[in-house]
DNA sequence: GGTAACCCTTACCCTAACGTAAGGGTTTGA
DNA sequence: TCAAACCCTTACGTTAGGGTAAGGGTTACC
């Protein structure tokens, strides 16, 4: 489970809010529909397949998935490659239908990714799930996963601390120059003492010119 | 400057010991060496150049600043290729030698990249840098990138704060596991009323079985 | 029954930040 | 003067997480 990889930033594309474009956004297909149920093999199998179509359990395909998860119709199809995710049921025409469980596995997978695990690590985490032959020896496996990476999210956050404090340092030190003479050349710096710490340039200003 | 990209998070690898393999890690390079000098185009000349090898100044090669840097030969090659870094001079050989200004570059460099900067990125800020015609004009440019960047690490951080809190709560749930029978089978953990906040599953727990 | 809006599968494409290898000099210490 | 340990340049390889396109069915609605 590779470790020491750069870690997702900025990515997540957190709800994807509906593009005003599609008003007519409807759960594309009818209740009515022949539709093939997935039973998930190894689990309870005549449990409550048809008293549940009171809410807006509808099934949703691929693409009102998509959208309401954040993610693109080609993530998700990945996600199935990599056994990450598996359609609920199929219709007639061999569409995939999802149920709201879907959702909650696909932010499920966002999160571990945040957390800087690897879409193979995921697969890892899924396949030992699956093989599972005792709930609390499973359990604890994930457990231990979890409290390393939690280990690794605060040394990042901690990481990611020193630089926002760097650049805090940095803003500081540059609000200086808005005082400064616009005809100045930067060459004129290494002899500005206008800056309050003169003393210790921040690193990320240092760095400008160290080269 | 693209946004919207994954970031590192356990990446960089700090100072990197150096390894006890390389005992006799000498500056590989006597000081009488025949040198010549890159100066630095549009910087003063003839300012400090034969006074000051009282230090540490020896210049090192390439190997030794990798080293020193935590960085790779190959990624102090990269950097030199995209601009972001120059050798102070090479020998008489074409080796590299840098002076230890080179060291603080690269750290800015990666900072920068932990930042969430790609090393394009870094391009254009220094590209930027080269090119100024005003010093308090580029410095204001920089702080607002950095002013920018700022904010960014800043909801990153709270991101990764809400991870952080739900990996505390998914290892408050699983602790109770461990009471459990390890003979039990993950299907009967639907009906298993060991946990204390029973209503809620935490998402990171509950993400493993919406499949 | 026609058509717009979806969806299916297959498969090649892409970027970033290096890794790695090849073929050949350079330094330095014995 | 020789060898080990570096270094140089050039150039192709790699990985992750999708993007995008092609060719061809499906659904829903009018």
């Amino acid at each position: 489970m590779a470790n020491n990889v750069r870690l997702p930033l900025f990515a997540s594309a957190a709800e994807a809010v509906p593009s005003p474009t599609a008003q007519t956004v409807t759960p594309s297909m009818r209740e009515g529909s022949h539709v093939t149920e997935a039973v998930a093999p190894g689990q309870a199998q005549g449990a409550a397949t048809a008293r549940d179509d009171e809410r807006d359990d509808a099934m949703m395909q691929v693409g009102d998935l998509a959208r309401e998860a954040g993610k693109t119709v080609r993530a998700i199809h990945l996600y199935e490659e990599l056994q990450l995710l598996r359609p609920a049921a199929r219709s007639k025409g061999r569409y995939r239908l999802y149920g709201r469980e879907a959702l909650v596995r696909i932010r499920w997978i966002g999160k571990l990714q945040d957390m800087g695990f690897s879409l193979t690590d995921i697969q890892t985490i899924v396949r030992d799930w699956e093989e599972s032959s005792s709930a609390p020896r499973t359990m604890v496996k994930m457990r231990e996963l979890y409290a390393k990476k939690l280990e690794e999210t605060q040394a990042h956050l901690r990481k990611m601390q020193m630089l926002e404090h760097d650049l805090r340092a940095s803003l500081d030190y540059l609000d200086t120059c808005e005082v400064c003479d616009p005809a100045r050349l930067l060459t004129a710096c290494t002899s500005c003492d206008l800056h309050d710490c003169q003393s210790h340039v921040p690193d990320l200003i240092a760095g400008f010119r160290a080269n």
